[in-house]
DNA sequence: TCAATATCATTCATATCTAAATGATATTGA
DNA sequence: TCAATATCATTTAGATATGAATGATATTGA
């Protein structure tokens, strides 16, 4: 049986433990955590993001990023604006200040992403991606494969 | 440039983000958490281990697992036991009622990693693993990468 | 031996996650 | 049109993550 740390889980865990704190180091020079970055980034790509919508660019769940755009704003680098067309959204918007914040943030995490890829080859950066997208893509057989194996096993039904 | 959601972090957020609810469902149900899990499945393979130790096995931080062991505890599933030969140390020893639950969900989580299996081949996985095994080791050399960059960008030394 | 230092578990403050619920607004079907 | 349902943002409660600090105990070197 494959030990406990080599699980697939684990060893994702083990990736992301390794990798983020270089990030994170920079986030923190800016005042800024992982998630508020990850709003950023989104908003400077695509601005005036429904919040429903920055919750599944960035996979942060809406109750987090409630609080996270609650933070941003009081630092003055987005703010909320509701829509006049479906008044349920809330698009959210960068202020100038949260703006200019990507030219000061972006070269500094290139540069981590630069010396990433010094951890692998070309090519197997490829096929790590390649099988990281197929399990992405793959993951709702899951779904079925329980459900299947649950009524084999004869649980209760509703 | 890549898309900010095809970076490495946001891929591996997204496996997990498909793969842990399928294991969380069975958690709940002993009304466990994922970590209190975690914690449970390295005692089953290795009883009594110091909470430093633990925190390294189960990649829980030490100010998280403190909690987490409170909260096994209060189920009485597990109990700390301060050692003698190093009164610093303290161990977290399975009760007879925390040791009973393995045979319960273990069988429940390896039916979905059985299921998880058929998402790539096996030569597939084999070098999934492989490269995720290679960042893991490489990692330290990014420490280094980020050091002379900063040298040589002319940072304030101590 | 004793003072400096290191280690281990814990606490603290703040931010985020998870699951469930809620209020406001839209949409839909009879 | 209106009642049932859906959607969007938010709130709530409990658990965990992060980074810094603390108290108790060990270890080390002068």
């Amino acid at each position: 049986m494959r030990p406990f740390q080599d699980s697939l889980p684990m060893m994702l865990y083990r990736v992301l433990g390794e990798l983020l704190p270089h990030f994170r180091v920079i986030f923190s020079e800016f005042g800024l955590t992982e998630q508020q970055w990850r709003v950023l980034r989104v908003l400077w790509q695509r601005d005036a993001r429904p919040l429903l919508a920055l919750s599944e660019d960035t996979l942060i769940p809406g109750p987090s990023l409630v609080g996270v755009v609650d933070r941003l704003q009081r630092a003055e680098l987005v703010r909320r604006q509701r829509s006049s067309d479906d008044r349920r959204l809330v698009r959210i918007v960068l202020t100038p200040k949260g703006r200019g914040l990507e030219e000061q943030v972006t070269p500094r995490v290139d540069a981590v992403y630069l010396a990433l890829e010094e951890l692998l080859s070309t090519r197997e950066w490829g096929l790590l991606r390649d099988y990281l997208g197929k399990i992405i893509d793959r993951a709702h057989l899951l779904d079925q494969q329980n459900r299947a194996a649950t009524q084999k096993g004869g649980a209760d039904e509703p």
